[in-house]
Order: C-alpha cells, then structure tokens, then sequence
RNA sequence: UGGGGCGUAGCCAAGUGGUAAGGCACCGGAUUUUGAUUCCGGCAUUCCCAGGUUCGAAUCCUGGCGCCCCAG
C-alpha cells in the first residue's frame, strides 16, 4: 500500500499546492515524485544537468546526466508531471569539481555531495522553486524535517542505516523552511518496493555510489588534470621525517588511509597528516590518528541558540560519513566567523580536514561545519 | 680468502628430521552518494643452488654461489 505521507507539512487541499522534485533520474527522487503525485500535489520535475562527459552516458549508478537526465524525464513522463532540465554544468564545475580539486591540492579530503548540496541544489533549485510559485521543495535524501516549537528541525532519518542527514548538514534555516524529504521515515526496502508498485521504470536501478562526476572511478586523475600539483610525486615520511617511501600525489591519500602505501612494516600504517606544500604524506601507526580536539570553520546552525552556552555544548559528532556519531562538546567561540572547537569525550581516529563535522542532540541535526585541522 | 654469522613469498620473520606460523604489503569480495576506515577471502607443492644421508629434510652432511660482521 501506499504509505500517508508524514512531516510534509503542508496544511489544506493538496491540490492548492505547487510542489518541485528535485529528480535525479534515481529511485529515491522518482519515488519522491511518485508519493507526492499520488497524495495529489501539483508536481513539477526539475533535473538538474550537472555535467556531461561522454563516459558518463552508459554508468551505472551516476546521477545528473546522461542517462539519468533520461530516466528523469521517462519517470516525470509516466506521472504526467511537466519536468526542467536545467543544465547547470558551468555551475556545478566552478562551484564543485573547482572546489574538490582545490581541496585536494591543499591536502585535505573534500566531501562533494555536501557542496553540491550546499552551492547547486539547495540554492539555485530553491530560488527556482520560489520562482515557479512553489510551497515547497522536495528530495529524495533520507533525512526528517520535523515541525518544532521554533519552526522546522532537520533529524536523522528513521532507518539510521540509511540516514543522509551528514550530507544535509549545510542546510540553512531559511532553506529548510521550503524543503521536505518525504522518504524520510522510510526504508530502502521500502523505497524500492514502492518503486515497484508505482512500476516505475527506474525501479531497479543500482543505487548511485561513488563520486558522480567522476567517470571510472578515477578521481585521482580528475584532480592531477586539474590540479597538476596534487599529482606530483612525493615523499612517504614518518613522524620524525624519515622517508619510508614515495607516493605519487597527494590527492591519492585522505588522513586515516591504510591501503596503498605500499609500505612494509611491523604493524599497519596510517595515513597522519598531508604537508601539501611539502608533498610529503605523513604515516604512523593506528594510535598516532587519535585526536581529541578539532578545529571547526563555517559553522551552520540550525539547533537553538547557542549563545548561551560557553561552557560547552554536548552533541554527538559525526566527523565521516560512514562513521557513527562520538560524544563530543562543542565551543562555538565566534559565532560571527562560524569557528568553532569540539572537543572529544574519547580520542577518535581519521579526522580528515576537509571532511564535514555534524552535530547531533540524539536524532536532531544542531548543525554543522567543515573540520579545518586536527587542534594540537 | 684468518675468525664468526647468515641466506624461508615483495618486506620482516617463526620453524633445527615429520611433511612451510604470523605480521606488513599486495590482490579479490562485502560494506560505503567521499576509491578512507572496517570486515571476509586469497596469497611459498616450497625454504640460495647442486649432490648426499633418511621411510621422510627448510631442518643433517658435502660442495658451490651470495651477503654481513670482526680482525688484518
């Protein structure tokens, strides 16, 4: 059956409301689409073309061209909504693939899917939205706007395994009043089998995996393209500066790699640090990861206020992505530059500068920033 | 060329007569909207080479090759 739609926060006759879909041509957002349809909203499908390499047409699990721009649009066609595409590909590459490149050659370790959400999707296709006169705008990530007694919180989703709020972290206040995330409260499983019931043609598509724009796979050489100096060939060096070896560009490295360094020793290697200027890529043993303090830049909150609390505010702390979040305390020292110290209760491995630090009040997103350094 | 030691997979290394541990690296798979982490699996018919002893040797014997250390 047709589960009711939860949390979607839109009071009177549906039909009185204009709701935008963000389509990637995936299951996720054509089920979106689908649901919304089916409750008797106004639809109105927007793909966004995000780039467009030739090797992109015939992958699997991509998003936002080629093929998914066409299955975007059969979905829409099945429903028999009106579907955009609206190509954003000079967008997209200054705003993101610039951004991982740069990252890269400053040493650190981007995490895409967040800017893309930050700088494309939730700016651009909400300015749209609005244009369109629409009451809201809708996606298929796995995350729960809930209505609170100060307007509406974002929260992790119901199925924890599923859960994509890290990657909604940049959110802001103004942006979450016009976003809704009706898969939300459901499962994968879930998803697909309403995907089968709604018999969309997407229904047994592979889930997108890896980085989109990338075409093979090969990242590495994406970002030596654009970054020569990330490519360069370095040294592999101890903590005391003895080379242990050679690599060849530091964007093949992320601060808690293990594999690829081709390293022989008594016990595991870590990837420690990335001195880009130096090229070199620090290693050492599993117990030279642990950090206690990270320092935070860019702040985003959206929890209450915070002003209150310079003693320290305890959250739990999601550092990457597919790491569960540790109990930390949060110093939000300026608010006005978005800086800020966590502190962590147990020290954690793999704090990757670059990566997104999320803070959470159990299921609550109170916001996030971006890990600037490992605080000594 | 006096004395001593050593030579086991890419690296380190256990094993001294009973039919090749382990770690690292590497490869494959699972997981993962970050090629990370984690997890699972694979990875020397063979122990520098050639003979010999033995039912049986990487382990004992002989010879050779290579390397290291101490003396000169």
């Amino acid at each position: 059956m047709i589960p009711a739609l939860h949390d979607i926060d839109l009071p009177g006759d549906p039909g009185a409301h204009r709701v935008v879909v963000a389509m990637s041509g995936g299951v996720d957002s054509s089920v979106t689409a689908a649901l919304l349809v089916t409750a008797g909203f106004e639809v109105v499908g927007i793909t966004l073309q995000l780039y467009d390499h030739g090797a992109a047409t015939g992958r699997k699990g991509a998003c936002c061209a080629g093929q998914d721009v066409r299955d975007a649009s059969r979905v829409a066609e099945q429903l028999r909504i009106p579907h955009y595409v609206l190509d954003y590909e000079a967008r997209f590459r200054a705003a993101v693939i610039e951004d991982f490149a740069d990252s890269y050659r400053r040493g650190e370790t981007p995490i895409p899917c967040i800017r893309c959400n930050e700088r494309v999707k939730f700016r651009d296709l909400l300015e749209t939205a609005r244009d369109l006169g629409a009451s809201a705008l809708a996606t298929g990530h796995y995350a729960r706007r809930l209505s609170g007694a100060a307007g509406p919180e974002l929260h992790r989703a119901s199925d924890a395994a599923r859960d994509q709020s890290y990657f909604l972290s940049r959110t802001t206040r103004a942006e979450l009043d016009l976003l809704r995330f009706p898969l939300g409260s459901l499962g994968k499983d879930e998803t697909r089998a309403l995907a089968q019931q709604f018999s969309l043609p997407v229904a047994d598509k592979p889930d997108s995996q890896d980085i989109c724009f990338v075409p093979q796979g090969s990242y590495a050489a994406l970002v030596a393209r654009l970054r020569p100096e990330a490519g360069e060939p370095g040294d592999i060096v101890d903590n005391t500066g003895r080379v242990l070896g050679r690599h060849n560009g530091i964007a093949h490295f992320t601060v808690g790699q293990r594999k690829g360094l081709g390293i022989a020793a008594a016990e595991p290697l870590y990837v420690v640090r990335i001195d880009a200027d130096a090229r070199r890529v620090v290693v050492g043993p599993k117990s030279a990861l642990a950090e206690t303090r990270v320092s935070i830049a860019e702040l985003n909150w959206l929890g209450p206020d915070i002003a209150d609390h310079g003693a320290g505010l305890p959250v739990t702390a999601k550092l990457r992505s597919a790491q569960p979040p540790i109990a930390a305390t949060l110093f939000a020292g300026n608010a006005a530059s978005g800086e800020a110290e966590l502190v962590l209760d147990e020290p954690a491995g793999a704090v990757a500068p670059g990566q997104a630090a999320v803070f959470y009040d159990g299921e609550r997103v109170l916001g996030g920033g971006w890990i600037r350094r490992a605080a000594a």
